[in-house]
DNA sequence: GTTAGCACTCTCGTGCTGAGAGTGCTATTC
DNA sequence: GAATAGCACTCTCAGCACGAGAGTGCTAAC
């Protein structure tokens, strides 16, 4: 890829800001008029012939203005990464309505989410954060009626997974109570791994428990298994690029389906740290359905210990000065509190 | 309102039935050739200028086909409420997904909603069940770190509700746990009301406990409290009179904003019963974003027990011979599957 | 190296036209 | 008297031509 003059690089910045705010394609004309460059249309015009040679830019047409191509947005944005701070006032704002919300991660993933797809007015997603190897902390078993009882199983860390079982027979809540204080002396702090090393209860009901214990500590150590949230859905349909609704309706299946998603998700981020952020552009040529959009991704959580994603789905053509600091914010906030819940405050 | 000489019934069914499938204002001629009615264009004309006059049908332009008016969908619905039964096949694949998926509702709510929106290509929504008076089971608390307790409340029926509290100054996890036990045998099997009428606890953990599990189990008690799982957001974007977004954005936007959501489907089902259902053609006059919608409601569960809503949205021109009978068969199998966890199977 | 000028290209909105579909009305038939 | 055939009328829609406007690339002058 070839060098770009001083004058070039801003110009093409220039280009892309332009372009990003209309949505129309920016033309030499405009470019000179505009914005107070001192210099005359017809020097953009051979400066953008040489960037559009570079690959930067593209023409829809012989006589429109120029357009960014996939190669210019991500110089854009190569560009912008480093700098970009979000306002003071909306970190304020952002901040203070986590510490207003109900000190519980199902609220916060919903306000993250809710807080990302306002502020970027694109589709945001949450996956929750998940130890990356769940320890044992407590279990209680509650009978409801018969032989149904209730297994609600808490990592440490305060993951909670709950599950309704079937017994073979009714077994009284007192004997469901003696089991549960039974394996919460054996299994105190102990990891998936060392638990399927135990040796085999001799009673059976231990044994049952046991392996349903296994199972949901094992389901929950998947690393994106955390549950997904979503939210901004609609924002995307007013933009002019999926007014014509049949791409719109692909970029948004993605988002429905949660285990595509997952995918998405899973790929992008597994050699990408905490802090860092991930931009996908254009699908990259992997994601025929993202042909148009950007994603902006960031991982939060505490290495090691918890981890999440997070980020945000928008046209090619999104407001990255906005999304980007907006995304790395709340990666920051949500490793906070994270880092809060695990240490104990 | 007048009456409908037979065939003016038929003609009128078979117009809306046409209208549904194709999307395209239908004529005299077309019906008299696609249907072997024994009657010339001519005498359907005159008949269709008979239910135009009184309100059935409508021509978008002076020489169009006739299109149904919401009257004319209303009439539709109401002639086919009855008989609608769904195919014994669809209702066994459907049964089987249910029995195969792990028996825990939150399976069983995702499940329903994706079959009603992959059988009726519409969104759909399913709000779970809540008891309508919740009654306390069970108490649980489980320190995690230094200050943060979860606290994990059961009722009667097998619903949990979790939430993390913050304690003043750090408690012991044995502390804990005699409060439990103390709250645990007092108020085993009391619904809030009586809770609240308790006197005043010594102990001060105790009291402060006992006020949040009172403000969690009233927070559960509201009629459309429980959580909201939708499917299908985007099979309305492939129907044609959405394919100007702007009138598809307003009506998804409701099924993402939660709260309206609420609104709109306690407003509706208050007042009906388990097993009926309701169609709401057009918004009725009320919910402007629902202009060209329609929605098929249904109430589940146990009555005085614990019950829930769920429905479909789809364009007014949807397909009612197929969505009324799958929400019907979708509401009656969640009642069974609630009324075997309440019973105990 | 920069700029002014110019010929050229392409899109887009507008207005026109003819084909097609559907209607309402009237006269005619059974 | 109900059903139908025929006909004039209305409206939409696709296709086409046309001119305005915007933008370009190139060349020659500064």
């Amino acid at each position: 890829m070839p060098e770009l003059t001083e004058r070039q690089k801003t110009l093409l910045l220039l280009i892309i800001r332009d372009y990003i705010e209309s949505a129309q394609p920016v033309g030499s004309k405009r470019l000179a008029e505009h914005y107070h460059i001192n210099l005359s249309s017809a020097t953009i015009r051979n400066e953008m012939g040489a960037l559009t040679e570079m690959g930067y830019l593209r023409q829809p047409h012989t006589s429109a203005g120029r357009v960014p191509t996939e190669e210019g947005y991500r110089y854009f944005v190569s560009q912008m990464m480093h700098n970009a701070e979000l306002p003071e006032t909306i970190q304020q704002t952002i901040s203070h309505q986590f510490h207003q919300s109900r000190a519980d991660m199902n609220q916060w993933m919903t306000l993250a989410a809710s807080v990302l797809a306002y502020q970027s007015q694109g589709v945001s997603v949450v996956i929750a954060p998940h130890a990356e190897q769940s320890r044992y902390k407590h279990v209680e078993l509650i009978s409801t009626q018969g032989r149904q009882v209730l297994m609600v199983l808490v990592m440490v860390g305060g993951e909670v997974s709950q599950q309704i079982l079937t017994l073979a027979e009714p077994v009284s809540q007192e004997r469901l109570s003696q089991t549960a204080s039974r394996l919460n002396g054996l299994l105190a702090g102990l990891p998936s791994d060392a638990i399927a090393a135990l040796p085999t209860r001799s009673d059976a009901l231990d044994q049952d428990i046991l392996t349903l214990i296994l199972q949901d500590m094992r389901r929950t150590a998947d690393p994106v298994s955390g549950e997904i949230y979503t939210d901004g859905l609609t924002n995307v349909l007013s933009e002019p690029e999926f007014s014509d609704s049949d791409e719109a309706r692909r970029a948004l299946k993605l988002f429905e389906e949660r285990s595509t998603l997952r995918d998405l998700l899973a790929r992008t981020t597994t050699n990408s740290n905490i802090g860092g952020l991930q931009v996908l552009i254009g699908g990259e040529g992997e994601w025929e359905e993202l042909r148009q959009c950007s994603i902006v991704l960031a991982r939060y959580g505490v290495p090691g210990m918890a981890t999440g994603t997070l980020g945000v789905l928008g046209p090619m053509r999104m407001s990255y000065a906005k999304t980007i600091p907006t995304v790395r914010y709340v990666a920051g906030l949500l490793s906070d509190l994270v880092n809060d819940t695990i240490t104990g405050e």
